[in-house]
DNA sequence: GGGCCTCGAGATCA
DNA sequence: CTCGAGGCCC
C-alpha cells in the first residue's frame, strides 16, 4: 500500500468511527455492533502504526490516553464564562420577567428554555474545524486547561463536519456522568476496594482534574452543548435557539428537551413539565434555565455586575431529608461572633452527607425552636449550604435540652455580649482569644492576603497554643527551631514555611490593607481604599470624612477603619511589621478616567469598531455602557440603521455621537499631548481582571 | 459546605 | 501509608 492510499483509508475509517461515534454517544442509536466497530478501530491502529507520520490529531486513536501533565496551566476566556442568576420561588421568576419586559418594552417575550445540567460548565474552542483546546470555567475570566481530558470524551466532536469551517468557534456546555454510567462506575470502585464517588457531578468533576488522561479516558464522561462563545468566520445566528440549531448541526449533544417558550406562563409550565420528568432523565439536572431568545434583545438587556439580564437558572427547590440534631455547639468567629452549629446525625442529602448545620444565631434558632434531640428537617440545594429547616416538635424527646447561649466565650472565658439591635453575639475578648486570634492569623497568611504557604489552620493551632504567635507581627519573628518540633513540621517544613513568611515581605498595600481583618474590609473594599488613599500612612491618618469618600465606603465601613486604626495597639503590630521588613510599593493614584460616572448607549452599526469593542474602550476610560436610553443617559453613540434608541436620545435631548466623536471624546489628553507637546499624565495600574467582554450568548 | 484531586513530607513498618 | 495544605468545582 502506499503512502497515498494509506491515506486515504485512514481518512475513510476516521470518517465512518466519528459517523458511529456520533450515532452511539450523542444520537444514543448505534449504528454497528461493538465488535464491527472494534474492528474498524483494531484496522485504524494498525494502519497507524505502519504509517505513524499520518497520525493526526483528530484521530479516535487520539482520545485514548496520551502523555499525563505536570500542572494545569490556565486558560484566559476570550468571552467570560458568567453564571446565572438563580430564581427560586416564583415571584422571583416573576420579577426576572417583568425587568425583562421593561427592559425591552415589550408586552411578551419569546424565551429559550433548557435543563440546567448539574455538571460542570466548559468551553471547548475550535479552530478551522478542529478541537485544540477545552477548559474549565474557573473564575469567569480564566480558567484550567483540560484539553487533555476533554479529548477523551467521545460525545465532544474531534472535527466539525463542514467543508468550510469557522476559522474560531468557541462552545459552550457542561461535561458530566450519566446517572447509569456513574453506579456503573461506582460498582467498578466498589469492586476494585476504591473509594465511591459520592454523586456524578463530583464524579465528572474529578475525572476532568485527572493529570493522567489515561484515568479520565476510563471514566464515562459525557458532554452537552448549550451555548457559543467567541467565533470567527462563523454563519450569522440571531437567536439561542438558532444557536443551539447549528450546535446540533455540527454534531454536537444537545439537550433534546430545550423548547421555545412564550411569556412567563410558558416558563411556568416549562418548569412543571421539566420539574415531573425529572427523576427519569438519564441525568442529574438542578433546575432550568431561562435565557432570551433573540440575541438582539439580549444585548439590550446587557448585563448586571456578573450577570447576564437576559437569562435566569430557576431552581428546584432543595432536596430536603430528616435527621436528628445530637449537640448544638458554638463556634467563636474572625470578628469573634459566636454562631450556634447544630451536630447532626450523617444524613445523605442533595447528594452529599451533611453532619452539621449553620443556625446562624439565637433568634434564628428560637424561631425554629430546635433543642438538642430534636428530629429536624435538613435542606441542601446544589452549592446552597446545608440548613435546618424546622424542628418536628411532636418528636421531641423527654430528654431534649434547650440550647443556652453561653455568657462566657468557649474559647477564652471574656463576656460575651450582643449589643441592642444586633442579631449576633459577640466575644468581647478580641485577640485575647485563642480562637479569633488563630482565625486572624490564619486569615492574614490566606492565599489572597499575604500568601504565606505553609502557614494554614493545624500550624496556626499549634503556633497559638505554644504562645509562639500572640499578634501577627510574631509571625515575621518565627525561626526554623521554633517551628521544627512541632506536629508534621521536621527540618524540610520549617524550612518551607520560613521561606514562604519571607517572601510574604513584599507584599501590596490592597493586600496587606485586607490581610489586617479590619472587620466590614474585604479584598474589594482594601483594593478601594488602597487605590484611593495611595499610602498606609493616608489611610491611618484618615478620618470619618475622608473615608467617606472612598468609593462603595459607607458609614459602617468607615466607622470599622477609622476605629480600627484609632486603635493604638493595631498600630503598633503594623511598624512592628514594617520594622521586620514588610514593604509594599505605595501606589501612584489612577488618572480618572475621562468618562467616570458616565453612561453611554450604543445604537446602530459603527463603521469600523465593533459593538464590543466600542463598549471595552468606553468601559476602560471608566465608563458605562447600558441598553436602553434613559434620563441619566450621558450619550448615545449611535451607527448605521439605528432605531428606537436614537429617536429617544433626540427626545431627551442626549447628546449623540458618531463613531468620530466617541473616539474623539476618548482620546482628549493624546490630542493635548500631541498639540502642546505635553506628555500625558496617565498611570496605569495593572487591572486584576483583563477587561474582556461578557458572554453574549 | 462538601467533595474531589494533587503534592510534599512526615510517620510507620518491614 | 497518612496527613495537611492548596486548589477547584458547584
Amino acid at each position: 500500500m502506499s503512502v497515498n492510499e494509506a491515506a486515504n483509508a485512514l481518512q475513510q475509517l476516521k470518517q465512518r468511527i466519528a459517523e458511529y461515534d456520533y450515532h452511539y454517544y450523542v444520537l444514543d442509536d448505534p449504528l454497528v455492533s461493538d465488535a464491527e466497530y472494534d474492528g474498524l478501530y483494531r484496522a485504524l491502529v494498525q494502519l497507524e502504526t505502519a504509517y505513524p507520520a499520518l497520525i493526526t490529531p483528530d484521530s479516535p486513536s487520539q482520545r485514548v490516553g496520551g502523555q499525563a501533565l505536570g500542572a494545569f496551566d490556565s486558560v484566559q476566556h476570550r468571552q467570560a464564562m458568567l453564571s446565572l442568576n438563580n430564581a427560586f420561588a416564583d415571584e422571583e421568576l416573576e420579577a426576572f420577567d417583568r425587568r425583562v419586559r421593561e427592559g425591552l418594552g415589550e408586552a411578551e417575550v419569546i424565551y429559550a428554555v433548557e435543563p440546567k445540567f448539574d455538571g460542570l460548565a466548559i468551553t471547548l474552542t475550535y479552530e478551522h474545524g478542529l478541537f485544540v483546546q477545552g477548559a474549565t470555567r474557573g473564575d469567569g475570566y480564566t480558567g484550567e486547561n483540560v484539553t487533555h481530558n476533554l479529548n477523551t470524551i467521545r460525545a465532544i466532536p474531534a472535527r466539525l463536519p463542514l467543508e468550510h469551517p469557522p476559522a474560531l468557534l468557541e462552545v459552550r456546555g457542561e461535561v458530566l456522568m450519566l446517572k447509569k454510567d456513574f453506579e456503573k462506575l461506582n460498582q467498578q470502585q466498589a469492586a476494585a476496594g476504591a473509594k465511591l464517588f459520592a454523586n456524578p457531578r463530583n464524579a465528572a468533576a474529578g475525572s476532568l482534574r485527572q493529570l493522567d488522561p489515561n484515568i479520565t479516558a476510563r471514566r464515562p464522561l459525557h458532554f452537552f452543548a448549550y451555548g457559543l462563545g467567541a467565533s470567527e468566520g462563523a454563519p450569522e445566528i440571531h437567536s439561542h435557539a438558532a444557536a443551539m440549531h447549528y450546535l446540533a448541526d455540527l454534531r454536537f449533544p444537545v439537550s433534546a428537551l430545550r423548547a421555545v417558550k412564550q411569556g412567563v406562563a410558558g416558563l411556568r409550565d416549562y418548569y412543571a413539565e421539566i420539574g415531573a420528568k425529572r427523576s427519569q432523565l438519564p441525568f442529574d439536572i438542578d433546575g432550568v434555565v431561562y435565557k432570551v431568545n433573540q440575541f438582539e434583545q439580549q444585548q439590550i438587556l446587557g448585563f448586571v455586575s456578573r450577570a447576564p439580564r437576559w437569562a435566569v437558572a430557576h431552581k428546584f427547590p432543595a432536596e430536603e431529608a430528616i435527621t436528628v440534631v445530637e449537640d448544638i455547639t458554638v463556634q467563636v468567629g474572625r470578628t469573634g461572633a459566636i454562631t450556634p452549629v447544630a451536630r447532626l446525625k450523617p444524613v445523605f442529602v442533595g447528594g452529599v452527607t451533611v453532619t452539621n448545620a449553620t443556625l446562624h444565631n439565637e433568634d434564628e434558632l428560637r424561631r425554629k425552636d430546635i433543642h438538642i434531640g430534636d428530629t429536624v428537617v435538613v435542606r441542601r440545594a446544589g452549592d446552597v449550604i446545608p440548613e435546618v429547616v424546622s424542628a418536628k416538635p411532636e418528636l421531641r424527646p423527654a430528654n431534649a435540652r434547650a440550647f443556652v447561649m453561653p455568657t462566657l466565650c468557649p474559647e477564652c472565658g471574656s463576656h460575651v455580649v450582643r449589643g441592642q439591635d444586633e442579631a449576633v453575639a459577640r466575644c468581647t475578648g478580641g485577640l485575647i482569644c485563642p480562637a479569633q486570634r488563630k482565625q486572624a492569623i490564619t486569615h492574614f497568611a490566606s492565599r489572597r492576603a499575604m500568601d504565606i504557604e505553609g502557614l494554614g489552620e493545624k500550624l496556626v493551632d499549634q503556633l497559638v497554643a505554644c504562645n509562639l504567635v500572640q499578634h501577627l507581627d510574631d509571625v515575621y519573628r518565627l525561626s526554623t527551631d521554633q517551628l521544627s518540633g512541632l506536629e508534621r513540621m521536621a527540618e524540610k517544613s520549617a524550612q518551607n514555611v520560613v521561606d514562604a513568611i519571607e517572601a510574604s515581605k513584599q507584599a501590596t498595600l490592597p493586600r496587606f490593607i485586607y490581610a489586617l481583618g479590619i472587620r466590614n474590609v474585604g479584598e474589594a473594599t482594601a483594593k478601594d481604599l488602597a487605590q484611593h488613599f495611595g499610602s498606609l500612612e493616608a489611610l491611618i491618618g484618615a478620618d470619618i470624612q475622608a473615608l467617606l469618600l472612598v468609593n462603595d465606603v459607607g458609614p459602617v465601613v468607615a466607622e470599622a477603619v477609622y476605629q480600627f486604626f484609632q486603635e493604638n495597639h493595631n498600630r503598633e503590630v503594623i511598624a512592628a511589621m514594617r520594622a521586620l521588613g514588610v514593604q509594599w510599593p505605595d501606589i501612584v493614584k489612577k488618572v480618572q478616567g475621562i468618562l467616570q460616572g458616565k453612561t453611554l448607549v450604543l445604537t446602530g452599526t459603527l463603521p469600523t469598531l465593533k459593538r464590543d469593542e466600542a463598549q471595552a474602550m468606553i468601559e476602560a476610560a471608566g465608563g458605562k455602557v447600558s441598553g436602553s436610553v434613559s434620563a441619566k443617559t450621558s450619550y448615545v453613540v449611535a451607527g448605521a440603521e439605528a432605531g428606537s434608541k436614537l429617536e429617544k436620545a433626540q427626545l431627551l435631548n442626549i447628546p449623540i455621537l458618531d463613531e468620530a466623536g466617541l473616539l474623539a471624546l476618548l482620546q482628549p489628553e493624546e490630542a493635548l499631548a500631541v498639540t502642546h507637546g505635553i506628555e500625558a499624565a496617565v498611570v496605569t495600574i495593572t487591572p486584576e481582571s483583563p477587561s474582556q467582554q461578557p458572554d453574549l450568548f
